[in-house]
DNA sequence: TACGATTTAATCGTACACGATTTAAATAAA
DNA sequence: TTTATTTAAATCGTGTACGATTAAATCGTA
């Protein structure tokens, strides 16, 4: 008895399921974030896309997919749509013509301040302890880890 | 300098939100249980679909949102190819005819032991601890609980 | 140099996910 | 009883998300 799933008698319920945990939790992180971003026209994926460009200008659209742990079929519609609203712009590498570098356009950088003071101030309400979110941060990593090499 | 937010620094780095490492984890989690789940035809969500119902067979669309967290806007088609493959079927209630019971096919119970017995090996193959376990469910919850009442 | 293999994006098809609207049924109020 | 409100599903539009395929550019090696 001492791993998860042995005892099938009522491991798989709902209320137990770690994945499930996950799954809601994620769904309520999107619910927050999109009260947030919406006014400023963003969707949340598109935030995750603008905090690895604030960090990251002008990289590649492979990288920038690693980075996000995203493909092009999602990502090619996204970026278009940010370009389309004046977030970004694509520009085709002279060197090598497959490559796409993603260029932050000044309304990503003139909107930055008042963008990440909203989100601060709206995750701040929910009064997360320090030690609370740290602790979740690092088992959450650790999680992914394992669920990631599991493919050996 | 107690709370999330407070300095902005370098908070707001991909890797230090917590929103993305959920995000990251619950993508984890999908192709996960994705790979294991395509043999019978069933997706992640469809999936739990299923676990809510093997514990409550019969409830109404609307209770099984609720206990999903999902809309009728995604419930509905979900819920419409399930029936199509076998899993389940729609009945509408003769006492108020805006409800409709989704019930288990015989499929959904004959299958029901070989899938949870395949993704019961599939998460041991990742060797969670039981701890780890346990703790994430409850800190996954508590940090629920906060996301949730925020709205006051 | 030529040509097969690899790399990078774009495209396509399917399946969630959500807010908003619509429709029909049931209930409450006047 | 008639009307207004509420409730439950279905529908619609937009936006991810992913695997598979396609197309073009580059690279490796003979």
């Amino acid at each position: 008895m001492k791993n998860i799933g042995d005892s099938v008698h009522d491991f798989f319920t709902l209320k137990k399921q770690l994945c499930f945990a996950i799954y809601e939790t994620a769904g309520e992180f999107t619910k927050l974030y999109t009260s947030v971003l919406h006014p400023f026209g963003l969707t949340y994926p598109q935030y995750l896309v603008l905090l690895a460009l604030w960090e990251q200008d002008g990289i590649t659209l492979k990288d920038l997919g690693e980075t996000l742990s995203l493909g092009t079929g999602t990502l090619t519609p996204m970026i278009t749509r940010m370009e389309a609203n004046g977030w970004l712009r694509k520009e085709r590498s002279r060197q090598d013509e497959r490559r796409v570098f993603i260029l932050l356009e000044e309304k990503a950088h003139a909107e930055k301040q008042a963008i990440t003071k909203k989100v601060g101030q709206e995750i701040q309400s929910c009064h997360i302890e320090l030690d609370e979110y740290s602790q979740l941060m690092k088992q959450l990593n650790q999680l992914q880890q394992k669920l990631k090499q599991r493919k050996s």
